[in-house]
Parts: structure tokens; sequence; C-alpha cells
DNA sequence: GTCTATACTTCGATAGAC
DNA sequence: GTCTATCGAAGTATAGAC
């Protein structure tokens, strides 16, 4: 393998044009999707020559690498401060159905999906941020009385999240349809849980 | 307004070339995301020519269009054929647990997050599709014997939904952590409530 | 350490040859 | 009716000027 081992370029650690540009790409993410994140359109995005995206960043993976960890790291120590004060279902189901996590989640896995150099963060992440919530969420099915054989976690879980995603990619394009039945009676299930 | 109405170029209506152009289309988005459909890579992937994918499609846009109308058509008939003969639960769970239109609709769902054009017909088909499935369902419930009040049809389909989608995106990217359990628990409640 | 000038590739799309 | 030659714009990335 001759590939070069560091084309000897230069990279910079906490300049305020590189967060400009990840704050730049971020928007872009989320805003148009994915494929609008090329260096150009977040040059002039940030205001800044498109050549900068390669100085700061080697490659646009690099880049979408370091949107994910910088957003993903914050909400992990965000849901650990949030649980730490209160465990209980209805907040759970709060930080999960955040729709601008939701949708930047979907964003990412859709990446991932054909970003090999992606894949591997984005799986990483996804396993630490499961078991963190099941973790949490085992303890407040447990406070509130429902056996395991009845309701696993997990499956509490997977179901809890992928409604939130679902929901998120709906609005997007624009279908709401049973949208707020469906959180309605979410809520009431864990009204009637929690007392 | 002065967008040339109608550029007067040529189409062919049944082509057999462009139906190759269509299933390497295809075949490209479920392989490797929608961003990797572009004209010369549809082409090689066909063995013909980039700029045949022009001839057949006026843009690039009418090509995904066509490829999303292909499959869902496909899959609402499908649809439609499978739940007239059972409309059972567990009829409608393996249905709507098919990884691979689970896939399909959730690339579509990505690009439709920054392709105005395409976004008005999967919104349409996802209303179309909903509505189908949500009158199969509330019969299938009404049948297990399970009030409305209890479980809203709308919230057990989004649910069942949502988890289906969250299995299959996970599973692209190699997450699979707890995903057995949580099917068999599926499977386990639909036993309990047909027998 | 920070940025610009520039190379090279691939993109969608059209005009027009067979 | 079917396909080719080709254009201008946009893509990533590097070499080297400040």
């Amino acid at each position: 393998m001759t590939t070069v081992p560091q084309p000897r370029r230069i990279g910079a650690p906490d300049s305020k044009t590189r967060a400009q540009l990840l704050d730049a790409a971020e928007q872009l993410l989320l805003e148009e999707g994915y494929a609008a994140v090329t260096s150009r359109r977040v040059g002039a995005k940030a205001g800044l020559k498109p050549q900068l995206v390669h100085y700061y960043f080697r490659t646009m993976d690099d880049l979408f690498l370091e949107v994910f960890r910088r957003r993903a790291d914050e909400s992990l120590a965000h849901f650990e401060r949030t649980v730490a004060e209160d465990n209980s279902l209805r907040t759970l189901w709060r930080l999960n159905a955040d729709p601008r996590g939701a949708a930047f989640m979907t964003e990412f896995m859709a990446l991932a999906n054909h970003r090999k150099s992606i894949r591997t963060e984005i799986a990483s992440y996804a396993e630490r941020s499961r078991a963190a919530q099941l973790v949490a969420l085992t303890a407040a099915l447990g406070e509130a009385g429902i056996p395991e054989d009845q309701l696993p976690p997990i499956a509490a879980l997977l179901l809890m999240t992928g409604l939130s995603q679902i929901l998120a990619l709906e609005r997007v394009i624009g279908v709401t349809a049973g949208h707020e039945a469906t959180v309605c009676y979410v809520q009431s299930v864990i009204d009637q849980l929690e007392r």
C-alpha cells in the first residue's frame, strides 16, 4: 500500500474560521440534505473561499465526521445531564421526540449508507447512545411498575425511537396525517403510567 | 417566466433500453444511495452510453420519479392483493417489515428532503399508502378485539412503520443490538392477539 | 499558520449526426 | 427513432504564495 501516509498538508485546531465552516456545513446539512454539503456551497454559506474547507478538513468526509462528532457528543452529554436530574418516562420521551435531533440522525444514517468511512463512526455513536438510553428507560419502566417480560425495555426503546424518526421524517416532506393523534396517544399512555 | 415549455426533445415510451436504465438506476439507488445515481454511473451500470439517460428522461429528476413510481405502484398493488387474501396482523407486520421496501422508502424520503420536484410525489404516495394500511390495520385490530380507544389504529401503524424503518436503517450500517429481541417481542404480541 | 491560484474530474444537459 | 460529440458549470483536492 503506497497511499501517502500524511500528504504533508496543514490543518488548524481551534480556529474561528474552522468553526464557521462547521456551522455552515451543519446548517446546509439540515436544510438541504447531505448532498448539498459541497466545499463550494459550504464556503459560500460561511462567506469564505471554498478552498478553506480543504485546508481545515483534508477531505469532505473529514468535514462530515467533525460535524457529526460535535453534535453527537453534545447531544449525548445533554442526555446524560438531563436524565441525571429527572429519569422519568416523559422526560425520556421528550428528549427522544426532539425533531431536530431525529432529523440530524436520519440525515447521517442516510449518509452512512454510502460513505464507508463515516459508517463506522455513526454505528459507534448509535450503539453508545442506544446503551445510555436503554439504561435510563429500563430504570424508568421499572419505576412505573412494568415487568420486563411484559414490555422488554429494548423493544420499547426501538418503538419510541422509530416513532420519533418517522414523525420527523414525514414532517419534513409535509406528511402529517395522524401525527397529532399518535403523539396524544403516547402522551396519554405515559401519563397513565406515571402518576 | 420564459422557461421553454417543451425543449422539443424526444423521449421513448416502452423501450427495452429505457427499462434497463430504470433497473440500473434502482439498483444503484439501493446499493449506494441517491447521490450515486448520476447519468454517467447509471449508463455504465446498464452497459449503455450515459447520454441515453437524457434521451429517455429529460432530467435526472424525471428518472428518479419514474424509478419511484414503478416500485411504489408495484408495492401498493402487492399490498392490496395480499391483504385481500389474508388481512391478519401477522400478514400486515410481515408486509411492513420487509427490509427492502423500508430501505427503498427511506432513501426516497432522504431524496425528497432536498429535491422539491420529487417531494410532492413521495408525499402523495406516502399518504395513499398510509391510508390503505390504516384501513387494513383498523380491520385487523377490530378482529383481534382491541378497542380503538385503547390502541388507536393510526398510532399502531406509525409505531409499526417506524420500527420497521429503524430496523432496516440500522441493519444497513451494522447496528443490530436488540433487533432480534424486539422482533421476537412483536411476534409474540401478535401471536397472543391472534389465535 | 493562513489562505489563494489552479489542476483535474465528473456532473447534467443539448445539438445534431446517423 | 436511436445514439454521439461536446459544452459549461460544479465537484474535490493540491501546490504554493503570503
